[in-house]
DNA sequence: CCGTATCCATTCCGATACTG
DNA sequence: CAGTATCGGAATGGATACGG
């Protein structure tokens, strides 16, 4: 049978996956964050073949992360830019970051201040909330 | 030439989906976090076969997210419970619900109030932050 | 019930060559 | 530089059969 898509899933983990859950299209994202817009700057970064990032680029294009533009400097191509759902996954790429870290080394500033970030639980009153303090309550999860 | 293993990568989000980078992964620990323990409950939650899912817990315990401990009810199994370190990836967890959900309908509740709680980013001092106030400042990111 | 083993189809990926 | 085309090998996934 063909692999399920979990585009539809019921589970918004799973529908997000189908933008994360693959080796490069985080990559694509993380260095789209930092600024990367060519074809050639995501090829370099990432050591990827050619042919599989056309496809991954064009996926996230589907998806509505990233969105071609024309090139600003008058060449012929197109510029891979994060579409405002794209910017979305930023909190995604700082949750993989963090724990990658280890909870402790990850550098994330905020630029007016230059004041460590960090991402956490909030309750809507803005108290801070363990992560042993909450219960999921989303479907199929 | 190999699939290159992004366990060594510089960069903490790529060694993140060491263990988020692939259909499976993500959704068993979902799964472990809705408090499935067995081989079963999660073949048939997920839908996968048999023989993936063996390879996939056997990843998820050598990359130190779930480990191995006697059936509680006996039998001669095992059952397959987080780790500390697993336990980490709930932030990576809700932030992909989160997108999924386009930021709005997830449901994350504090069990003792039951109040609605939600991932934020916040500088040292509490202040929350927007996503476009912060740089990140983490090594190839 | 909990896996392991095997087989097969599909997909993924890397390398290379090629085009404009 | 920015892709497209093609090829072969590796990994992934599904189905099923089997054994503890």
């Amino acid at each position: 049978m063909k692999h399920k898509s979990l585009e539809n899933d019921a589970c918004p983990v799973a529908r997000s996956l189908e933008a994360a859950g693959d080796t490069w299209s985080m990559l694509v994202v993380r260095d789209a964050f930092a600024g990367k817009r060519r074809f050639g700057e995501f090829q370099r970064s990432l050591g990827v073949a050619k042919n599989i990032l056309t496809v991954r680029l064009r996926k996230l294009v589907a998806l509505g992360v990233l969105e071609q533009v024309p090139a600003a400097d008058g060449s012929a191509y197109q510029e891979y830019v994060l579409t405002e759902k794209g910017r979305g996954l930023f909190l995604v790429l700082v949750a993989l970051g963090q724990w990658g870290c280890g909870e402790s080394e990850f550098k994330l500033v905020e630029r007016k201040r230059g004041k460590a970030v960090r991402l956490e639980l909030r309750s809507e009153d803005g108290r801070k909330v363990g992560l042993d303090e909450v219960s999921l309550a989303s479907p199929r999860a």
